[in-house]
RNA sequence: GGUCGGUUGGCCGAGUGGCUAGGCAUCGGUCUGCAAAACCGGGUACGGCGGUUCGAAUCCGCCACCGACCUCCA
């Protein structure tokens, strides 16, 4: 039933059996948020990716370490001079809070969203300014090996070198040559040897208040070396899946590879694996376009472009309805569908519950878990998977209007099916009632005066309650035997 | 400009050389006091132009358009 696993890996550009290094234990790294914002759609993305592909592959068996940094230092707003500003603590300034504020209050904001949607916590959640030790060891050693030199201070990364004896671009497929002669050199007093290079140590402004001592100077460290740096502490010097948005690509996993190479003389990771990016009706999300949209203000409605609340469930469930390595397009319509869909799955795993066996199976269950399984084998294709439960959506429904029969074993499976696919897997679950005890009670009575109503033929007042219910925006719904009711505005 | 990816029915979104994605919407039906909800069912799309093939949405070429990265981004 359990399949090989496939993932595409981005350093090959094919589909490849998965084959852990040292099953039944897998490493697993993720790129996490920089903390200097709240957190929004993009971010979405990969926590839900990889927490699919985590809870997968606990699914088939593994033992399973997922470590998913935190940079709360050395992000630069931008790299490629020196006047890039630490993305911490341009904020800090901003919001006149201390870096570790800033830090402390939007790791908050992103576990808070993480939670409502329902991705399981990493094994490690490492933080970049808890390893400023052991990035100083790597930039020493790569001073060593001759892959850096430092200048007033600072500490770069000598690319050109490492080319020369290793790949640069050997993730993004880009030739170094081709880069020097498509891109002209920055004017100034830049202090790198090599426009390419990048920082391992920074030194700090006066000002700065993120600042540790280090033999070079009081400074930070480069935003590449974290990653390098605890992916190794805490998976090893060769690890299996690397994860992260396909912008991580170019330049940041490239530089990743060529820190650890050049310490180690091997590469780090075995599978790269690169979730694509989210767009808002068609465009790309950017502060600058107005269209950025973050967790909370999907989750409440309160965005301009939103038409109205999408749940945390409604939103992962999107995100399921698409493969991982494309794009992603928001529109009110595309997420109006999705909860609707979400609701027919969630009614259908109900409705199954509470089925009755009928004998012996008219219907034909069997090869429905089998073909999920296979379609998450298959570079985690969810939407296919997807469609398989909505096959075995249409057979529940049939048997519950008595057109099909099911065994009770077939029953049983297809309980055992959801409970795997639409919980263990695609960590799915009811959405949190909004309203209070209270107020339920009360809707109850209404609802429960209005039955009665309806049983006496009292049209008037049944009509009337569900009227005036329905302007408050709740929707009545009558069932064969009773109602449900849901808020819809 | 360079590198890479994409263009599928009203919308979202899978996919394979020949056979059906799936969801939403729409239409028809069942149910219902009426309606809603729920359920069932119908509709056969693949950017343009060539080529390969018995046969291509799926392979190749050219063109058009869109997007990502190259600069901060998940």
């Amino acid at each position: 039933m359990k399949s090989a696993l496939y993932l595409y890996n981005t350093l090959t550009r094919k589909k490849e059996l998965f084959e852990p290094l040292a099953p039944p234990f897998v490493g697993m790294y993720v790129c996490g948020p920089t903390v200097y914002s709240e957190a929004h759609l993009g971010h979405a993305r990969p926590a839900v990716t990889f927490d699919v592909l985590y809870r997968y592959l606990m699914h088939l068996g593994y033992n399973v370490r997922y470590v998913r940094n935190i940079t709360d230092v050395g992000h630069l707003e931008n790299e490629t001079d020196d006047t890039g500003e630490d993305k911490i603590s341009r904020r800090a300034r901003q919001e006149h809070l201390e870096p570790m504020e800033i830090v402390q209050k939007y790791m908050n904001s992103f576990h808070h969203a993480m939670e409502k949607l329902n991705t399981l916590p990493p094994s490690i959640e490492p933080r970049a300014t808890g390893h400023i030790i052991e990035q100083q060891q790597l930039t020493e050693k790569l001073i060593g090996e001759g892959y850096a030199y430092e200048v007033n201070g600072s500490v770069y990364f000598d690319v050109e070198k490492y080319d020369g004896r290793h790949n640069y671009g050997i993730l993004s497929g880009r030739v170094l040559e081709d880069m020097r002669a498509n891109s002209r050199a920055l004017e100034g007093q830049d202090e790198k040897r090599g426009q390419f290079d990048f920082a391992l140590w920074k030194k700090a402004a006066p000002g700065h208040i993120m600042r540790w001592p280090s033999k070079w100077s009081d400074g930070f460290p480069g935003w590449h070396l974290e990653c390098s740096v605890m992916s190794t502490k805490y998976l090893g010097e060769t690890f299996d899946i690397h994860g992260g948005g396909m912008d991580l690509i170019f330049p940041h996993h490239e530089c990743e590879i060529a820190q650890s190479t050049a310490a180690q003389g091997h590469q780090p990771v075995r599978y790269w694996v690169h979730n694509n990016m989210v767009t808002i009706n068609g465009q790309k999300m950017a502060r600058s376009l107005g269209n950025f949209i973050t967790l909370e203000e999907m989750f409440s409605g309160s965005h301009k472009l939103l038409a109205r609340a999408y749940s945390p469930m409604t939103i992962r469930f999107f995100m399921l309805q698409a493969q991982y390595r494309s794009t992603l397009d928001f529109s009110n319509e595309a997420l109006l569908a999705a909860s609707l869909g979400l609701q027919k799955l969630m009614n259908a795993e109900k409705t199954l519950a509470g089925l009755i066996p009928g004998g012996s199976s008219t219907a034909d269950i069997s090869g429905i878990a089998a073909k999920c399984h296979e379609a998450m084998s298959d570079d985690l294709n969810t939407p296919i998977a997807i469609a398989h439960l909505f096959d075995a959506v249409r057979i529940i429904n049939l048997v519950n209007d008595g057109k099909e029969k099911l065994s009770a074993e077939d029953i049983r499976s297809l309980q055992e099916l959801f409970r795997i696919f639409i919980h263990d897997l695609f960590g799915l679950r009811a959405e949190e009632s909004a309203g209070n005890d209270r107020l339920e009670g009360v809707l109850k009575l209404l609802l429960d005066i209005r039955q009665e109503a309806k049983a006496k033929k009292e049209w008037a007042v049944s009509d009337r309650i569900r009227d005036r219910l329905s302007e408050l925006g709740i929707t009545v719904k009558d069932r064969k035997d009773g109602y449900d009711w849901e808020i819809t505005a």
